[in-house]
DNA sequence: GATGAATGAGACTTCATTCAT
DNA sequence: CATGAATGAAGTCTCATTCAT
């Protein structure tokens, strides 16, 4: 539906805040429309005029995160030239945002997954985005000589997982108390499973 | 619910199959009881003899494959005596059950997460189990000066979290084609991570 | 669905009475499948569980009341022989069967056209078998001698019309006040039509 | 409603334009405003500025073609003046300009029929009209001794559902290829059932 | 014990109508 | 005048759960 008067596009946006809190609180299937609606201030016929159906929204919600998760990171990495620092800044960016808004990591870290077949493929795709990331760093850093050449495919899922893990098992138990105090910990083993001496950020001479 | 008779044993053992069948096919809300007692070789009303609800029959199902899968691991660890083999043989056998039962592996990485609140409490449980595992393999590894004291909850989370994204990309995505030949990409991450040379499996000397 | 036991095949009669009533008195798209239940004394799943969907009813019904309709026009014109009078005694069974049960009439004459496009083919049918039956006797009737050859599916499709007409008056005003009485007034007209004397059944000479 | 700008007359016409083909291609239920509004290139609002409501419009669209199909009856009546040959060109002229608009035949065979209860007594008002034509006629024919005194209400009716069933079955089925080709079929019958030999147009004889 | 049948709450979705700009 | 936006009632359908045989 395309949109064209300002009060709907902030109605719009509206829609979506509502349904990012109601869908990282109940989960996709047992958010109600009608609830999501209440909470946007307006009605349900109001959600049916700006998007066709529940997926949608959904989506809608998804890809709105995405992109600002990414701008995000964007923003991080170009603060920095190195690109392990860059890497680095593009975890710590995603941390720091999904510790502000827990329903955003909620949402991305849980719901997504189980909400259906249909968004599978969505999913997949923002996974691969976010190890991609990773991954072209990594491999400007062997191009550069500060790592040793490695897999770096199998290197970005695995450093996007060890994040994933963390980020999901504090959404469920709450620790640590302040997510990015996580970091801290898992830095040096991220750093060295790469070959890089946490300490000095240089690689690690083979024996 | 409490079972007895072999009959009644049997069946129960077959509702059970087939909601994992069900289940993993189309995820736990889209699961219909009626599809479940088909694929079972019953009726609706015989499924609620065994179980007093849906929920009932997920969780029920989630613990006998827990189960199962952490008596693969002790099968697989008995066989290893260094701690860090024993932890890699942890990590392999998950990764053979999965890669030989996908169904299985999409239950566990997937439905579990997304189907409701209900079922996260129980979810938390089973991964800590399996981070547990290789936390104490780690910690003995520590104690017999293998590798260098580390944060070993961080770690073994990490290790852990490694894993679940190799395999749920590889339920998503069907690559690799052999989920097994992913350790092998996997695996020298995973001991320099912690202070290990992978072609050693000895400790890398800090300079 | 198949049903099983008996009383499942008493209540799958009883939406169906409860589906005539409601359906001849509001139409179709009036009717709501919750009125239909409450007057089969069951409830909106029990209906379900019996149809699949509001459409299934609506047909469910048709097909009923027309093998009824039909069953009804044979037993009638098994007790004539002449073709002629076969013809007649066929339609004096649809004017009398409708006479009683006026909401059948509206049924077939009003709802069911406007219902909707999936019911065009199957109310085409319908047409047919009825138009088909009149057909056979005026082409006995030819064979025989009794009338001239005429185009008989135009013939039988005009008396069909004719027939309708005056019972979707009669729907609409409630005039004549005893439906078989227009028979009488239409009678001569249909024998006329095709070169019948009304008067003593004979064929009128031509000049 | 009340029309009076050129703009606004025209776009009213522009509307029963698009509701004549909406109606007659998804039915009066499934057609939507909004789709009338689009086909008509104004708005939903626009169309409730001329119309109070749905129903309104449907009406409106009745009784505009109502009207262009009386004066074609009138213009063809015109040129003749024996009243059977007057009869005759009523019926040829509605079955002619049906065969052109066929959307036209299937809003007043099919759609207004079932459209609902509010429209039931507007299309009795309209049958009456068409019937009354030939009535007229026939009337007419018996004071000039041209046909036997006969029940021409009855007689009318039966003559308007002959061609109703024709036009019906056609509307449905496509056949004959030109509706106008059914007449030739259908005349004989119609002069016959009044007592008119067909080949003279002069009266059969009582034996 | 087991099965087919029934229940009923609740979900999504549609759309005629109204309203604000 | 016209439009896009919003409302809200109502409808169909699903399905976990319960019940009668």
């Amino acid at each position: 539906m395309r949109v064209q008067q300002p009060r709907a596009l902030e109605r719009y946006q509206r829609i979506l805040d509502a349904a990012l809190r109601v869908f990282s609180r109940r989960g996709y299937h047992d958010s109600s429309v009608d609830e999501i609606a209440g909470k946007a201030r307006t009605s349900k016929g109001g959600i049916y005029f700006h998007f066709p159906n529940k997926e949608a929204i959904f989506l809608a919600l998804l890809d709105r995160a995405t992109a600002r998760l990414l701008a995000k990171i964007d923003e991080a990495m170009a603060s920095q030239t190195d690109p392990i620092a860059r890497a680095e800044a593009a975890l710590l960016a995603v941390l720091r945002v999904f510790a502000k808004h827990r329903a955003l990591a909620r949402l991305f870290m849980v719901e997504a997954l189980g909400a259906g077949r249909e968004f599978h493929s969505r999913m997949a795709d923002i996974r691969s985005q976010f190890a991609a990331i990773i991954q072209r760093q990594m491999e400007e850093a062997i191009r550069q000589g500060i790592i040793q050449p490695i897999d770096t495919e199998v290197a970005s899922h695995a450093w996007f997982g060890a994040l994933n893990e963390v980020i999901t098992s504090w959404v469920f138990s709450g620790r640590p108390e302040r997510l990015e105090d996580a970091y801290a910990a898992l830095k040096p083993l991220l750093m060295q499973s790469v070959g890089l001496n946490h300490r000095s950020d240089r690689p690690v001479p083979e024996r």
